[in-house]
DNA sequence: CTGTTAGCGCTTTCAT
DNA sequence: ATGAAAGCGCTAACAG
């Protein structure tokens, strides 16, 4: 029923061999050769097997993109980018030559899903894994991860990192491409701070995710350095020092219904705040919808500030303050890795920068 | 190097062919037996090779789920959903069982890719394809589809089409879940009419893509039934009538930007107008934008509308009126049609019902 | 530049 | 309930 390789062997009168080498592009064929088997291949309607192709060769064309979560942009931007890069340009022939398969697995930023694909994409001999975004920090987690990805690593499989810091052991990926979550959460603090806000309320992403800790560290350090954290003898300092750190931070998933809750809950805790910094953009406009539910202008009464700066947040209402991150840069560039067309960062490592981007939602805090 | 199939049953002391039984678990192992194989799993840390399971077995764990836009949530909430129901839930062994592989594919709206991705799925020998939103609807690229997808389906592959009109013969497709974007659109601008406008812009997807077309006929619908189009006698039909129907419509993509240069371009056509009508959410976001930059109000001076109700339409300021598609059940459905879990439809055909979802950003038309 | 020949690792009748 | 053996369709040495 099916038509093999065979087949179009003996309507072109050729070997299977040639058959393949023709196929594969990989081997010096005779154009006429080609041709005739080109041709038979058309007439067949001949479509190679994968899986035999893959069992033969001991590798697949498969290359697995990991994302957290993807109705989010922040992920589908980096991940269209990536397959830009990988997935040939498509002749419309439909024929598809040596084009790879891109393939972009959701793992719902659930540590048992992330490993579960890793397996599967193993089990495939994927040619490639691009893991995107911050990474659950819970120990065992990552040592279990450290040993697949080593493992995948052993069985020719290149691995990359897009906006996911470093592994302790990172021998067995091709290269990390990290955000600098912590600088721009620190320059993004700084600009309220100028401003002159002092009672800063933060919306934290779920806890034991880098993403989370590194963007709360950088706005941490920010407040540490203006001496509005410990033991600080300014009226400020006072007002907002010790526990305050906790007091004004609540954690939440990655999405818009957490940034309305949590700022519901600050402004519960301390009526005073007098700006909002929301883990990222999606989270940063539930917490403008709060804040308008609480018949709080934005920024007259309120500031608020996002991170990623998605193309959504241009247009929200006042434009959002944020942190621009390179996503379809990122994404492209980890493709590029993966397929080895690009030369890894020395060392393995590069740190992709963030740029503050100050926009109608932050203003000087009233009176 | 690697671990083999009959290395565990040597490990095992059983044949090779227990081993495979006891991992695909559909065939009587002994208790005893299948937990000393699964022992030896463990011990040597084996992963199938999946190429070699498919070739042996004709058949694959891939799901294959084309979107046109992985960086749209609107794509990425159907993915996203469909997946939760092919992938296994991830048992945080790692060892993966009997779970299927489910990828996206993201097309980028390129008939060239489409194919592309179909055939190498095809390759792959996948279990089954869900194509995701509006087709392409250039007469050779919809034989081209026609015939690819009765391809995959007599390979054994299952297709099912979600958000996206049964193709014209459609018996090679499981199921057909198509979203109503005409009724929604119809009634979208019955809304419009009803609160008094009669000078509506629309700024349309692509040409020549289903979704576009259904909704823009609906929109056009409403406007013929209100005698706004063609020749009627009232004041605003004549104001409006003939070209206009043209005149008053722009196409261009489904992105913001889109939606900010098409609103530019209506605005100057027809100072008039009291309405946008944006092909979907993100369009008419940009749309917002272009008023607001007009130096124009929402709704005061122009109401906006979208399509979808994706989750950011809530919070835009003023809260976008817009139709509700079930995007999330709809892709669960596509899901489970995929795995033969649930039963096809009638006829394999389902419309999905598509809600007008009224809020701030309409109004009734100044004075 | 092209043909021959072995497998790649697993599933699956067919026996037992 | 388990084992033996025959491929699945392709690639990759190795010749020529």
């Amino acid at each position: 029923m099916t038509v093999t390789l065979a087949d179009v062997a003996a309507r072109a009168r050729v070997s299977p061999a040639t058959v393949s080498r023709v196929l594969n592009g990989n081997y010096p064929v005779a154009a006429s050769t080609r041709e005739r088997v080109l041709r038979a291949v058309d007439d067949l309607d001949y479509v190679l097997n994968g899986p035999a192709s893959s069992l033969a060769a001991a590798t697949s064309d498969l290359v697995g993109i990991l994302v957290n979560d993807i109705a989010d942009p922040f992920f589908g931007i980096m991940a269209g980018a990536a397959q830009t890069e990988i997935g040939g340009p498509g002749d419309g022939s439909g024929r598809a030559g040596g084009e790879k398969l891109a393939v972009v697995c959701n793992t719902g930023g659930s540590p048992a899903r992330e490993l579960t694909y890793l397996t599967l994409l193993q089990r495939q001999r994927a040619a490639a894994v691009i893991l995107t975004g911050g990474a659950v920090e819970d120990p065992a987690h990552q040592a279990a991860m450290a040993a697949k990805l080593a493992k995948l690593a052993d069985a020719g499989t290149r691995v990359v990192l897009c906006g996911r810091p470093p592994l302790p052991e990172g021998e067995a990926v091709v290269a990390a491409l990290a955000f600098d979550n912590r600088g721009g959460g620190r320059r993004l603090t700084e600009h309220l701070l100028t401003l002159g806000h002092r009672r800063i309320g933060y919306v934290a992403g779920p806890v034991e995710r880098t993403t989370t800790r590194h963007r709360l560290e950088g706005h941490r350090d920010a407040m540490a350095a203006a001496g509005l954290y410990g033991d600080d003898t300014t009226t400020e300092g006072r007002l907002a020092n010790g526990r305050d750190e906790d007091r004004l931070t609540v954690h939440g998933p990655y999405d818009r219904r957490s940034g309305y809750d949590a700022t519901l809950e600050l402004l519960r805790r301390e009526p005073e705040v007098t700006a909002i910094v929301a883990a990222n953009d999606t989270v940063a406009l539930g917490a403008s919808a709060a804040i308008r539910d609480r018949g709080l202008r934005i920024p007259e009464d309120i500031s608020v500030a996002g991170f990623d700066d998605l193309p959504f947040s241009v247009d929200a209402v006042p434009a959002l303050t944020t942190v621009r991150l390179p996503l379809f840069e990122a994404g492209a560039r980890a493709g590029r890795l993966a397929m080895g067309k690009e030369t890894p960062p020395p060392g393995g490592i590069a740190t992709i920068a963030a740029e503050l981007m100050v926009r109608g939602s932050t203003a000087p805090p009233r009176k």
